[in-house]
DNA sequence: GTCTATACCAAGATAGAC
DNA sequence: GTCTATCTTGGTATAGAC
């Protein structure tokens, strides 16, 4: 009788935690750090709001274990690319390789935010030391140059606000956006729309017009 | 005796006004948008609480003022640069006008805000109008091709990250954050250093590791 | 036009049961 | 290991005086 079929399918305690964290960073993403409530991280995982906090100690541990995971990605995914098929060139692999990652938005989402809140004396403090550290490994370990690796980080960061702005959801509407993202994700585009489909968790009304 | 030396030197509320949205424009820039309280803006501008929700309504509303205008500053300076010196390369010269801007980080750092908060129905529906109007009007108005202007863009935006992780602060002791903003701003980084002294308005201690 | 006082709610964190 | 109940703080917004 007290089997499996416990309320919730009771699992491991690593595995709950690991998706906890995903659940995070897919708010910490939507939402920022500031604006993202405790609440919201444990409905969004299934749990109760007491036992994120007891999972993480507070708010601002659990982010920056989700930045610290999010950097972890995207050193694991630079190193893959760098250490890829010489055929192609080493900045189609890395472009690739940052498009795959746009799979799961919320790890650049939270990046973004993070790159943010330089003024936070400890998300800042984490937030400088891994945008450098992703510098560095492609000014030191991509052979590119290190005018190269700006440019690229510069395209990686408009690719992280075409993100932040949901551009994605006006691509039939609005034939500005679609001529950006063509050039912003060069010949990938059949591959975005359908890694991120029109979903609209809350579907807020795109039709009102803005506070201009 | 009730003459000019009163109380703060009363001014007229358009200018009181325009004190307070240049106080949030610096305390959003800071703290973003959800970790931004009107009580924070109230004392930056020297004014009361209430009386900040009293002039703007919500604090949204405060916010979209604020980023309004700083939309408004950035089409400006876009227009003054397209229609400038011919001689000069429409990249360098629009380039200099972005640089220009750096010099009220708030400005720059509020779009990068509220370019990460698309998701917000209010907030992301006029931070994507904003961000289009301003990418229509380099790819439409500049002379320069869609890639050009995208291409522009992506440096506009690592210049803000550079500028949102406080990287000045850190120029002398980190060669690879000499060598990158080298790269950002080519041939600008005297001007940069004066205009960003390492203020650190609430010093927090540089020295301690990262959550890493 | 600007303040003080305050109502009210939301959110992070703790205590303690199961 | 995970929940319910709750304490406590802080933050937006309102009421109303000056």
């Amino acid at each position: 009788m007290s089997s499996v079929t416990e309320k919730k399918t009771r699992m491991p305690s690593d595995e709950r935690r690991e998706l906890v964290l995903a659940a995070a960073t897919t708010v910490f993403g939507d939402t920022g750090y500031a604006g993202t409530t405790t609440d919201a991280v444990a409905r969004a995982s299934g749990v109760s709001q007491p036992y994120v906090v007891r999972m993480f100690g507070t708010k601002e541990q659990l982010f920056l274990e989700v930045l610290h995971r999010a950097l972890d990605k995207l050193d694991t995914a630079f190193r893959a690319a760098i250490a890829g098929d010489p055929e192609v060139g080493i900045e189609r692999r890395l472009g690739l390789a940052y498009f795959e990652l746009t799979a799961d938005r919320g790890i650049l989402l939270c990046l973004m935010h993070a790159f943010a809140l330089g003024a936070d004396p400890v998300i800042g403090t984490a937030a400088r030391c891994g945008f450098m550290d992703v510098y560095r490994l492609l000014r030191d370990e991509s052979g590119m140059s290190g005018q190269q690796a700006a440019d690229f980080l510069a395209g990686g960061m408009l690719a992280n606000v075409v993100l932040g702005l949901r551009l994605f959801d006006d691509y039939d509407t609005e034939p500005a956006v679609q001529e950006l993202l063509g050039t912003v994700f060069p010949e990938k585009l059949d591959i975005i729309r359908r890694s991120h489909p029109p979903l609209t968790p809350s579907g807020p009304s795109r039709t009102a017009a803005p506070g201009r």
